[in-house]
DNA sequence: TGCAAAATAGCACGGTCGTTCTTTTTTGAG
DNA sequence: CTCAAAAAAGAACGACCGTGCTATTTTGCA
């Protein structure tokens, strides 16, 4: 040998795989949508590792060995949730115009993912009264993504008032509270007292905070 | 004997105690008491009965053979909730004159226990996400309760209109739906994003509602 | 104060949980 | 096709779950 120097770069030896599709990215990216489907359905802390292995039809080891925690699982569920809610909400909205037309875009594709014609439950919903008493990087997680979303709302509103779509005096933070009240009372009345006429509620409270605060165009 | 045949009535041998405070029922008002401060930490899904047991230093069967069931439990703690619902939210307001007054005082007894300065959180909001998409009789007894309370607001509602203290146009229902709204939003933002400012904002939007509704009182 | 009834404790059961180990199967680049 | 690495399975663990059964203790009327 011309040295017994282990190196310490893996140059030579047996680098680990680095490149293509490996099964097993597949394979967790398809746990984490069987994850989300079974946690909008009995939360975040119902969601267990046996029930999603049988899902799966894996074994309950198979299916861990992705995750390394039960925590890490849940926070993958919380990531993939914020994506799709990204794909779903955000990004669609992003093709109207700025101003009024993008904020009825988010409130309206907001609407749709939270009313009950949608299966699915929200996570940002349920996982709140789930964590709110619960520190945590889970909590942690959540409380992020939905910071970021509302975020998202406040910065539509401001753009409205700026384009004069909305009256200049409008307070941007009170408007997007009970914005976000309106959704929590929608997903409260159809989805457990299964109310028939939130999402109409809704809508009118929505028109009626828009021209309260000046709205101009439709 | 002047009869062998076995009395159906209790009328002779031993009948079961019927009078007097037995140790009994305290010691269940107290379990249900923990019990609730438990599941408005940890929800009532969350609650266990050994956990139960821990904290009333009595052993699990103690604790178990008060209500036979675990459900049953989750149904004592709603009713326990309800009943001091009325006592410290609804029962206070018929003290104040029936319309706009009366609202009032509901509306804010309502955000006093539903605001993070109440440490316990709400049953009704907790209670809803996790029984959302799980039918049976725990679900069943939380919707019967909300609906009531949720009556009982939107009667003042109505009332605040009969004695014109709102414009005769008011739409009951929508306003009760954005009132809830508010308390929804409120509970969210003050509970789960710890924002501080979520208190200041339910009342301004109360407000306004009341204006929007042609309230002349103050 | 006696004594049955009520209240509580103790123990065990089958089940599920998250997690750790070891072994087997599958994968895919050389 | 080879063969090491990656992925998945299998088995076991300690812990906790709700619940049923049988003692034991406590209660409170006669």
């Amino acid at each position: 040998m011309s040295s017994n120097i282990h190196p310490i770069s893996e140059a030579d030896g047996h680098a680990p795989r680095q490149r293509g599709v490996h099964k097993g990215q597949q394979t967790k990216a398809a746990i984490v949508d069987a994850a989300l489907g079974l946690a909008t359905q009995i939360g975040l802390e119902g969601l267990s590792i046996g029930a999603l292995a049988e899902v799966m039809q894996m074994s309950k080891s198979g299916v861990f060995a992705h995750f390394g925690s039960r925590e890490e699982l849940q926070i993958s569920v919380i990531r993939e949730y914020h994506q799709r809610f990204e794909l779903e909400v955000f990004e669609p909205a992003l093709q109207h115009p700025r101003g009024l037309p993008r904020l009825r875009s988010l409130f309206h594709h907001w609407m749709q993912r939270t009313s009950a014609e949608i299966d699915s439950g929200c996570l940002y919903i349920s996982g709140a009264a789930e964590f709110d008493d619960r520190p945590g990087p889970v909590r942690d997680a959540l409380a992020s993504s939905v910071k970021t979303w509302l975020a998202a709302v406040h910065r539509a509103v401001v753009q409205s008032r700026d384009e004069q779509h909305l009256a200049k005096e409008t307070d941007a933070a009170q408007m997007c509270f009970e914005i976000h009240g309106l959704i929590l009372a929608l997903h409260y009345e159809a989805r457990f007292l299964k109310s028939t006429k939130s999402l109409q509620r809704t809508l009118q409270g929505f028109e009626q905070l828009l021209l309260r605060n000046g709205a101009s165009l439709t």
